[in-house]
DNA sequence: CGGGGTGTTGACGCATGTCAAGTATGGTGG
DNA sequence: CCACCATACTTGACATGCGTCAACACCCCG
């Protein structure tokens, strides 16, 4: 009756289609699940360390952060989030977060109720494989940043970074040929580089210099994609995309 | 019939029943599956990234560190495991390993086929929550060691480390009171903070010298539990013990 | 047209890396 | 039980990448 392939306007469809095959019925569950949407401005809290949520979100559009604070008040970015990620997954089996999330953009968002994931998942048994695998992806890219962070230098490191969100945003059709929107501070950069936002600065000055990257008013460009791959010692396969 | 119970002698029992309920059904299941044993000498690969392998395995006894190389053959240690980890579960759900696993010592494991696994998960849902959740939990502590990496300096970042690898072998009932068998040496324990081998090793005679720690023979001591978790401004809560 | 956040620049210091030469230690075979 | 070897650990001298501080420039947004 319908058009069987229609791209779906669904954007948790869309996000477990990157990942597993779903089936009209799944699909139909999926379309089902109730989504309250809600907006936030840029750097507020969507949640923070410690809470308790009992549901999760959706990145529906914009993009966001985890961080955790250490001792001292510096705070690390652990992860960066690009529509269609769920940047809080965890919560459905850990109680309490560990790490933060904050707005980096303004956001729209969608909040779904654990309690209406689990039955989902209950229903659908390969759908909770294809929530496990996104949070194993997650996984994934967290091992490549320990790597990123703790063993090469600021400008691979930096290089690695841009990589990776330009590639991620690629997957999820927001990058053009050869740019993609990037409203990331520098400072934030820095958070999730392990540097500070001085020598960040600097680092993105030299990545401009020569010529590796053009970064200027929320937008990235990457003139020459191999160049900056192999500064950044870039290998996408850790992103388990298809 | 038998003692209800009995503390379980096998090593999966015991690490999922630190995660979750289990039932006398999903107990038996367990202890139905087939693991197939093996050895492995200190420095031997387990797995190798880029494999794409159809089982994981139970670490039964030794120590093993996941780790990745970058470009210029320097080598980033991303987790250290102990007995009852399960190193590359998530090759459950990923086709290709994103990082190795080495044996830190002599070594005994046990593998599991991802088909029973499977099997078991599809037979009892609630086993594969629990499956899921010590992939949660890895990711955390994954977050953490993102943040210790990235901001703590080298003296934290080391106590931290020897905090949270004390505290896990507690969990497992592997450290006695105040000390633990700690079979890592130096150069791992550099790998793992993203340090040098010799500043690694500068900053443990640190921790000896002012008495955070002991450190000989392949077992660390703790004097002072609290005095080396401010000192590494270790806070328990990412690895959801409980 | 004003102001707060963001980006830029320079001077300087220090934490950490590198290189190189040892010294302990533990396992192995004679 | 000892000699030997490989691996781990230790130490010093030196170089440098990066952090810090402080001032300033820019640019959007109201």
């Amino acid at each position: 009756m319908s058009a069987p392939q229609a791209p779906s306007p669904h954007p948790l469809v869309r996000k477990l289609e990157s990942i597993t095959q779903i089936s009209a019925e799944e699909r139909a569950a999926l379309e089902g699940l109730q989504i309250q949407t809600a907006e936030f401005k840029a750097d507020q809290d969507i949640v923070r360390e410690g809470d308790q949520p009992s549901r999760c979100f959706l990145l529906l559009e914009g993009f966001t952060a985890a961080f955790k604070s250490v001792g001292d008040g510096r705070r690390q970015v652990s992860a960066i989030q690009v529509v269609g990620d769920i940047p809080d997954l965890q919560s459905l089996h850990l109680k309490t977060l560990d790490s933060g999330v904050v707005a980096l953009t303004p956001l729209r968002i969608g909040f779904m109720r654990h309690a209406d994931i689990r039955e989902l998942i209950t229903q659908f048994p390969s759908l909770g494989g294809a929530f496990w695998r996104t949070t194993l992806i997650d996984a994934s890219i967290l091992r490549e940043w320990v790597a990123n962070i703790g063993q090469r230098d600021a400008l691979s490191r930096m290089a690695h970074l841009l990589c990776e969100i330009f590639m991620r945003l690629k997957a999820v059709g927001l990058a053009k040929d050869r740019s993609c929107p990037f409203p990331i501070t520098q400072g934030r950069l820095a958070e999730a580089t392990g540097m500070s936002a001085v020598h960040a600065n600097r680092i993105l000055m030299a990545l401009r210099e020569q010529e590796f990257i053009e970064h200027a008013r929320g937008r990235l460009t990457v003139p020459d994609w191999d160049r900056l791959a192999t500064a950044g010692d870039f290998d996408p396969t850790y992103l388990h995309l298809q």
